[in-house]
DNA sequence: AATAATTTTTAGATTTACCTAAAACTATTA
DNA sequence: TAATAGTTTTAGGTAAATCTAAAAATTATT
């Protein structure tokens, strides 16, 4: 089995290798775990000595199969974790992170098919992201960022790619949750921010904020 | 907060201390936690220096109430847990055991509190452990070992001193299991296993199995 | 009480994951 | 293309938790 900071690394690379393209580099995977690029070198080797990662020195890094089945792997338990945790416990949608990233970590597979069948084999976690079945396969969502939609378009929120309490606090004070249907009311050229219409009421959402929330178009009709 | 580690010893001090008066022994605690006993030694020095023991070279330890609460904690969480994959999850009472010692590590005292609401506030684990509330309170169960009963007298099973799954899938298969009601027929001189009978079935249960079965004598009439 | 047996501790190493500082690469740009 | 800036790796070290082997303390036995 793999250590739980092993199972760290790979999660982050994965989430790295899906935003951007091309191998992984090592201040990315250091600023993503909060640690040193020099603590990420000794794991890199490490990584690629249990054939989990293709490592070229001074090139970056890519997730071999065997390496990408562990992520997915770790992956669909902290999503399942987080149903789990909003469905059945009652948390909010901005308390889950950081208890799911302790519950990923826990070995037993039994314990996963459990869970997903307890929890009715749910395909999205409270933050709209698909949970991978057992065999590691999900269909990724097809969204865009807020920041990049045209002015006059319609859509659905169907998740957020920041977990953070205070990004997800803010969303839900703005009215801006899963599900919640908006329109592009135009964009502000001076700051990057839009203008938006939920409900027949305007909003502004800065920039940053945009970004990190993931629409699905509406169908032009 | 306190290491993995170092709740495991805390733990393993305080099941030992209930077990056996007096002060815990550094050879025990390293069987209990199939270690050495110089590892054992290393770590009580540091759990003596942050006040959750108290320790003497050479004489053993005792847990003080810092360490006391620390290790209850941590008892509360397992029993919760295996409540949870018992009654929610359809896990065995034999299978429970490994994935709890995991579970019990996972550091939020909001999801302890939660957890313990969505079980109904369980007062037993599935092996009739007691369940401390979030204050460390329980009432200890007034049992007696099965080997220890004298030839006529009867009582219920009512939990059980040992976990491992070999262990409860043989009483599983002798039909001993929490609540059932038994009698004493006699013990036999030569071994020392004890005749039992259940439900009118004679059943003979060797004297090492009969010393982790936890029973609650019938009041006398 | 002296010796033997047992238990516990110390001494010195190992492994994992991390660090800082310096050296070695790669990319940029003047 | 040579200098500079930025990134990555190496070298050497630390802390936690473990180990074996040897020394010290305690307990049991003659």
């Amino acid at each position: 089995m793999h250590s739980f900071t092993e199972e760290n690394y790979l999660k982050v690379i994965y989430h790295i290798s899906q935003t951007e393209p091309g191998t992984v580099q090592t201040n990315a995977i250091a600023s993503g775990l909060n640690t040193k690029a020099a603590s990420v070198t000794d794991m890199l080797k490490k990584l690629a000595d249990k054939q989990l990662i293709d490592y070229i020195k001074y090139q970056g890094v890519t997730l071999t199969e065997k390496g990408k089945i562990a992520a997915i792997k770790v992956i669909r338990k902290h999503r399942l974790w987080e149903v789990f945790l909003v469905d059945k416990l009652k948390f909010r949608w901005d308390e889950v992170h950081d208890i799911a990233e302790e519950l990923e970590h826990i070995n037993s597979s039994i314990l996963v098919e459990r869970l997903d069948d307890f929890l009715g084999f749910p395909k999205r976690d409270p933050h709209g992201d698909p949970i991978p079945d057992q065999h590691g396969n999900f269909e990724p969502s097809a969204h865009i960022h807020l920041h990049e939609i045209a002015k006059g378009k319609k859509g659905i929120i169907i998740g957020v790619s920041e977990h953070s309490s205070p990004f997800l606090i803010h969303l839900e004070k703005l009215g801006l949750t899963i599900g919640v249907t908006i329109a592009i009311d135009g964009i502000t050229a001076y700051d990057g921010s839009v203008e938006l219409l939920v409900n027949d009421q305007k909003i502004n959402v800065s920039r940053k904020v945009a970004q990190h929330i993931l629409v699905k178009l509406e169908e032009a009709q």
